[in-house]
RNA sequence: GGGAUGAUGGUGGAAUCGGUAGACACAGCAGACUUAAAAUCUGCAGUUCGAAAGAGCGUCCGGGUUCAAGUCCCGGUCAUCCCA
């Protein structure tokens, strides 16, 4: 016999499954759609990427073997920075490098054996998809949810464009971990903020959501409930707005902190002290390319005293205004009521100036005296409040806002930490943005029928500044409402919104009327299950989740507001316990992987070696496992496949040895097994493969000692059927050589037999005193009367129960027995 | 600083419901086959004491609940992630 070539037999099926499109959507039974997160194409498919496919693929041939129209589609997110960074290193055009690198990765994914529907294939880069990019950017445009605005935005010097916050991680580039500075730009904005309650509530709609990512998400969006409210500033005729969530400690501020960007700032100037002003002026230049993290977390806090004063409408006193690094003008107000006996910030800025802490709010048990050297920020009881001295902190925050709003002074305000996803970028190898601005008539949107605008080729691609900004020939051009002259946007989408509506054009990817036809939505949405790692909790997932929720609003999908229903979050794959990256020169290859191993060894291996959410470190040594396996299922079955050939696998055998009972039993777990973690979405696949690895032990066995058995054929017979969705090349192999003709990927999978699972011979534990003193073999069912007659017969049993009284015996059927002695 | 999650043999891990801890595999050791090696097959393998039978201990540490705890509760250590 031929020892099992796994290269031509690998090869031989991918390339049936390619002419016969064994993979294609057939619109028959119940929809599922299981999808992956669409890759970038760096080039290279590496195992991280295979883990991930080798899960969703794994989903989706279960489901299709279990009676589902299986949705199964794959494509490229293929705009974005490193094609442009290329293009700058060696001189090569972005598309052509981008282009060759998704022939390459889509070889490699068709080499892992996925099962793929590649008549649905999309990518990014193309203008029939990045047309209708611009399409759903001119419909929320119209909507009002894309606006330009001047703002302070975070700059990632290395990359040379700016990045939505979402995108910047630490302070740093969420690319290439540069730290991030400000600028002041126009940019374009999406407002995500208009979905903010609805994007928070709406995590309640996904219960097969990992609740890790659903707690991120709720921080980022970052809602708050406070009350907001003014305070007059005397020297000039204007007032100061604070938000704050804890307005019981109100009566407790001693200064006002201002960010140095406040409108006020502005206006104050010219009252203040010329020296004063100066120095402002000077603060205010110094924190500009300053990042959120350096002036919130990482620098001193500091502060210049402007000489003026405010009112506080609570208590009447006066306090002071002070300009601070620490109080940024995009959160809140920019304005923030100085507490420092009772925030920790207010705290350190206070003893730092020497300017007064004031208590008015004490744990119930304590005294002022008591509570001097730190800030007290937990809630308590009111004291030096005015009428409010006495109220517990929840009390006083409700009659504090009622008394405000009363006098028409503040109100009840929601607050939200997430901004506006900022979308433009200063770089070349993206969707140009469809708006234009002509002289006369001033902003405009380019008219539907004359997308797509096309991403020229020939930029000027230096790495500095924006490629499309510098060529004339695509900037000019004329207004299509009055012809006159007008200029084009030179900036180019965010690469995170075409991957936040891909999932919809592979429902129908050939569309050239609309992004994708309402009643394909209708019928496919939403993602059964979706599969990708956690980094993208806040990015991709919350901007999916945005764009969906507005397809919602317009009409353009089925009746839920959610795109994707489950959510599983795979680990990530380390090679030496790091990382692996291109740069790192760490990254583990899969075409060497399947030449010197084979696709279905590692595909085993990468469900076997960890539950998949787990990180796991590869290592060769350890696949060595999964090739054995491969190999010894071809050495055990080959010389029987021509007469389990003549066996019926839906007829379940008949059963007459206890080593018969036992085949049938291994056989029949690993189908349950296999069967369970599928539908119950917990996908723990690797004790699933252990059990075939127990299989597998006692089909050798039987082989051995039984190899004419009806039940040893049988187990022959149904292991294709069993592998099919993990090792679907070997499991093709076997299936065609019991002789037939249709692929094993469109059968239907075992279903688990009780007569095989039933066990007519258990171990029952005898312990005394909850220790095990001894084991029986005996038939299920036994009474409890039974079990402990055959208890008292044992010898441990007997020498620990000397002299002893029994109190109570606990009896677990087909379990345990215990007996309690004193 | 706050929150979430986790910690099981030399290694990856199993034990899905509070009921036999360590399945299955990797690495290792011994044997069979072989001129030899590889491959394959068979066996051993948590730890301590013991020649063995067997007994004790054992799922990060300390307490608790329970007839019974890897699993539940409280406190701690460490690790990872998220938020500041």
């Amino acid at each position: 016999m031929a020892d099992y070539d796994f290269r031509s037999v690998e090869a031989r099926w991918q390339q049936r499954w390619e002419t016969e499109k064994t993979y294609r959507t057939t619109a028959a039974g119940q929809k599922y759609y299981v999808l992956e997160m669409l890759p970038y194409p760096s080039g290279d498919l590496h195992v991280g990427h295979a883990k991930n496919y080798t899960i969703g693929d794994a989903i989706a041939r279960m489901m299709r073997m279990l009676g589902y129209d299986v949705l199964h589609p794959m494509g490229w997110d293929a705009f974005g920075l490193p094609a442009e960074n290329a293009a700058i290193a060696r001189n090569i055009d972005p598309g052509d490098w981008t282009r060759s690198n998704i022939a390459n990765m889509q070889r490699q994914v068709r080499l892992m054996g996925t099962g793929y529907d590649w008549s649905r294939e999309i990518a990014t880069c193309t203008p029939e998809y990045y047309r209708w990019n611009q399409w759903l950017f001119l419909r929320l445009y119209e909507a009002g949810l894309a606006y330009k605005r001047e703002a302070p935005v975070n700059w990632c010097p290395q990359d040379q464009t700016v990045l939505a916050n979402e995108q910047v991680i630490d302070g740093r580039c969420w690319r290439c971990n540069s730290l991030v500075e400000r600028r002041n730009l126009s940019q374009w904005f999406l407002k995500i903020t208009d979905y903010a309650d609805r994007l928070l509530n709406d995590l309640e709609k996904l219960p097969g959501w990992p609740e890790r990512t659903k707690t991120m998400q709720r921080n980022w969006i970052g809602r708050s409930e406070g009350t907001q409210f003014s305070f007059f500033v005397e020297s000039c005729d204007a007032s100061i707005d604070v938000f704050t969530t804890r307005v019981d400690t109100a009566f407790g501020v001693t200064f006002l902190a201002i960010a140095a960007e406040h409108p006020l700032v502005a206006t104050l100037l010219p009252t203040l002290e010329p020296a004063t002003a100066a120095a402002i002026v000077a603060f205010g230049e110094s924190l500009k390319s300053k990042s959120e993290l350096e002036r919130t977390s990482l620098m001193e806090k500091q502060g210049i005293f402007t000489g003026a004063y405010a009112t506080n409408p609570l208590s009447g006193e006066r306090v002071p205004i002070w300009v601070t690094n620490y109080v940024l003008a995009e959160y809140g107000t920019g304005a923030v009521m100085g507490v420092p006996a009772h925030d920790e910030r207010d705290f350190v800025f206070a003893q730092t100036y020497g300017l007064p802490i004031s208590y008015v709010v004490l744990p119930t048990e304590q005294k002022a005296e008591q509570v001097q050297d730190a800030a007290f920020t937990d809630d308590g009881v009111l004291v030096a409040s005015g009428e409010f001295s006495g109220m517990t902190s929840a009390a006083a925050r409700k009659a504090i806002t009622a008394s405000l709003t009363s006098r028409g002074l503040g109100q009840v305000r929601v607050n939200y930490r997430v901004r506006d996803w900022l979308v433009s970028r200063q770089r070349y190898w993206g969707t140009p943005i469809p708006i234009l601005t002509c002289e006369q008539c001033g902003e405009l949107a380019v008219p539907d029928k004359q997308l797509p605008i096309m991403l020229p080729s020939g930029a000027p691609i230096t790495g500095e500044g924006s490629p499309l900004a510098r060529m004339p020939e695509f900037i000019t051009t004329t207004c299509p409402k009055c012809g006159g002259p007008a200029r084009r946007e030179s900036d180019t989408m965010d690469t995170f919104f075409e991957s936040s509506w891909y999932y919809l054009r592979y429902l129908d990817p050939q569309n050239d009327r609309a992004p994708w036809a309402p009643e394909n939505a209708k019928q496919w949405m939403n993602v059964d299950q979706y599969i990708g790692g956690a980094e993208h909790a806040v990015l991709h997932l919350l901007y999916s989740r945005f764009f969906y929720k507005f397809f919602h609003d317009q009409g353009w999908v089925g009746e839920t507001d959610e795109p994707f229903e489950r959510l599983f979050h795979q680990g990530m794959v380390l090679y030496n316990s790091e990382k692996m990256s291109k740069s790192r020169g760490n990254v583990i290859g899969i075409d060497r992987i399947a030449e010197q191993y084979g696709v279905d060894a590692m595909r085993l291996f990468l469900l076997y070696v960890t539950p998949p959410e787990d990180t796991s470190d590869w290592n060769d040594d350890g696949i060595s496992g999964r090739i054995r396996f491969i190999a010894r299922v071809w050495r055990l079955c080959e010389p029987h496949l021509q007469a389990a050939s003549h066996v019926d696998v839906r007829v379940f055998p008949q059963a007459n040895t206890k080593e018969e009972k036992a085949l049938l039993r291994a056989v029949h777990t690993a189908v349950k097994s296999a069967l369970d973690e599928t539908l119950s979405r917990r996908f723990h696949y690797n004790a699933t493969i252990a059990k075939f690895d127990e299989y597998l032990n006692a089909l050798s066995t039987a082989t051995t000692a039984m190899p004419d058995s009806p039940c040893t054929l049988y187990a022959i017979a149904a292991l294709p059927l069993v592998l099919a969705p993990f090792a679907p090349h070997i499991a093709e192999e076997l299936w065609a050589g019991l002789g037939h003709r249709t692929s094993v990927h469109l059968e239907r999978f075992l279903e688990p037999d009780p007569r095989a699972l039933d066990v007519d011979e258990i171990t029952l534990v005898v312990q005394v005193n909850g220790k095990i003193r001894g084991r029986i073999t005996t038939a299920p069912g036994i009474s409890e009367d039974d079990a402990l007659a055959l208890a008292h017969a044992e010898k441990p049993v007997i020498a620990a129960l000397e002299g002893k009284t029994i109190r109570k015996v606990i009896f677990v059927p087909n379990k345990l027995v215990n007996i309690v002695a004193t």
